[in-house]
DNA sequence: AAAAAAC
């Protein structure tokens, strides 16, 4: 089967095959022409199975005809991270070379303007991730009756994050007959119920699994103390014997250790990059365009990364964490041994890892090899350590605080930097006495830092002055922010409908009577007698 | 034992 067999138009087959494509992958084969027919569409598909191609070249030739008007997108993605919304905005960039469409990208932690001022002047293509898109609804900015088509991307991942509700307020806010593409990994029974009820007649694509990971991915097991130091220890060493090490992806369950792990691969003169949710989106979206890029060699990162995230050439993927559920752990190898190359997957276990590891060999049906001695398990010391709420890492620093300066004062100028270690692929030269005590004017010019987690202060927020030649964000925390309503969402189940009746916007006249000092008391959570029993 | 997402 080849593109051209599809009904795509011509525009969109030359941009295609300008992008060196002739044969679709299954799902495209599939989905391409009911898409092009105007269907209803249930794609179940993983990422790396060509999904967004599947729907963003069929857009692409139904959007040929007509024409948007101001604040009335015709079409409109949703997607669950940022990541992936800009991701999809790229793809229409790569193939809509021949076309002149508007798309716009409606995702939080950047400016209001520019999203604002797109919608003034009219847009083809809206891809959102859900928060910012309702805000600027509730702004009154946007309005959803226009759309013709609708494509709900990852939808048990929006499940996981707690999206469904607002996801069932988008389609309900699209009045107008529509398309609906709609797409998932899985099928549980809370998305089952979103296709019954906003789908019509929906045909049902499946495609199998990306070719399983044990054959393009070589996957090993390290063992490594409890300790966070000596985890970090192991990485160093794996990441310097690693054979063809291009690139790689370093994952940590924790946004904290995530920061944490950066900050001393950074130490030891690594080219290092980190990418986690708190990070403000500057620097997420630089740091991903330079590992894209190649300029960075290292990227530690949390499971924002680990789903969907197409990087090429990824070499090696590193878990500095056992991830706690199994899933993850497919979904972050897979970020390695793409489009049939190969990758190798390393995972760093403790003594306190026994049961994750068993749910991920019960997951992928096999024994991971291991390099080197294999750990020896302590489920009963695993489960004092978590009774006592102390990981390795909170028990170093509460050591080392009299040290002053948490790891900064062991690691690159302990044992194990008096010995320099030789230089891996992804190791720059440390730099020399007089570059490190040189005064860090760029730093200084930053404003001050927030850290995300109180009790990593400088582990979270700390990064290297930014230095001529780089083109990397340093790695900054979001600016504090007063406490939201929204923020305890959790303790009190599901958040309220958002209406007119919620002053979420200041956007009426004020209210008389408060003054701008509200107690805190009316801000405290409303207590149920159910919760207080 | 977590992460993600709106000002």
């Amino acid at each position: 089967m080849q593109f051209s067999e599809l009904g795509l138009s011509d525009k969109v087959l030359a941009a295609v095959e300008a992008a060196g494509y002739t044969q679709p992958t299954p799902i495209q084969e599939q989905a391409i022409p009911h898409a092009l027919t105007g269907r209803d569409i249930i794609g179940i598909a993983q990422t790396g199975t060509g999904k967004t191609a599947g729907f963003v070249l069929p857009m692409m030739t139904l959007l040929e005809k007509g024409r948007a008007r101001a604040r009335m997108p015709r079409t409109l993605i949703l997607e669950p991270t940022r990541e992936l919304a800009a991701q999809v905005e790229e793809n229409f960039n790569k193939y809509g070379i021949n076309q002149k469409l508007t798309v716009a990208l409606l995702i939080g932690g950047v400016s209001f303007d520019d999203q604002d001022r797109k919608l003034d002047r009219g847009v083809d293509v809206l891809i959102a991730t859900p928060g910012r898109l309702l805000d600027h609804f509730e702004r009154g900015k946007l309005l959803l009756n226009g759309v013709e088509i609708l494509v709900i991307d990852e939808a048990d991942r929006m499940l996981d994050m707690g999206f469904i509700p607002d996801i069932e307020r988008i389609c309900k806010l699209i009045t107008k007959k529509h398309q609906t593409l709609f797409f998932s990994a899985t099928m549980p029974p809370e998305i089952q119920r979103i296709t019954d009820s906003f789908l019509t007649d929906p045909v049902k694509i499946e495609v199998a699994k990306p070719a399983t990971t044990a054959k393009t991915v070589a996957q090993r097991l390290a063992t490594a103390g409890v300790e966070a130091h000596e985890k970090r220890d192991v990485l160093r060493g794996l990441i310097r014997d690693a054979e063809d090490l291009k690139n790689a992806i370093v994952f940590c369950n924790r946004k904290r250790d995530v920061a944490i792990v950066y900050r001393s691969l950074e130490r030891h003169g690594f080219n290092v990059g980190a990418l986690h949710g708190d990070m403000d989106q500057s620097a997420r979206m630089a740091t991903l365009a330079a590992f894209r890029k190649g300029t960075l060699t290292l990227l530690v990162a949390s499971d924002v990364a680990a789903r969907g995230l197409d990087i090429p050439e990824v070499s090696h993927v590193f878990n500095f964490d056992v991830p706690i559920h199994a899933e993850d752990y497919v979904h972050r190898i897979g970020r390695t041994g793409r489009a049939g190359r190969t990758g190798t997957a390393i995972t760093i276990v403790t003594p306190d890892d026994g049961k994750f590891l068993g749910a991920i060999e019960k997951l992928i049906g096999e024994d991971l090899e291991w390099l080197g001695d294999e750990v020896t398990f302590d489920p009963e010391g695993a489960r004092k350590r978590r009774a006592r709420g102390k990981t390795g890492e909170d028990r170093e620093r509460g050591g080392s605080r009299a040290r002053g300066r948490g790891e900064s004062r062991s690691e690159p100028r302990g044992e194990d930097g008096e010995r320099r270690p030789r230089r891996a692929a992804g190791e720059r030269p440390a730099r020399s006495a007089d570059e490190a005590r040189a005064p860090r004017g760029a730093e200084e010019a930053r404003p001050p830092r927030a850290p995300a987690e109180p009790r990593a202060p400088r582990a979270a927020a700390e990064s290297r002055p930014v230095r001529a030649g780089d083109d990397v964000a340093p790695i900054r925390q979001e600016e504090p922010r007063a406490p939201r309503r929204d923020d305890r969402r959790d303790e009190r189940g599901p958040r309220p409908e958002r209406g007119r009746h919620h002053r979420d916007h200041d956007d009426g006249p004020a209210v008389v009577g408060l003054g701008d000092h509200v107690p805190a008391f009316l801000l405290r959570p409303v207590r149920t007698v159910k919760q207080a029993s």
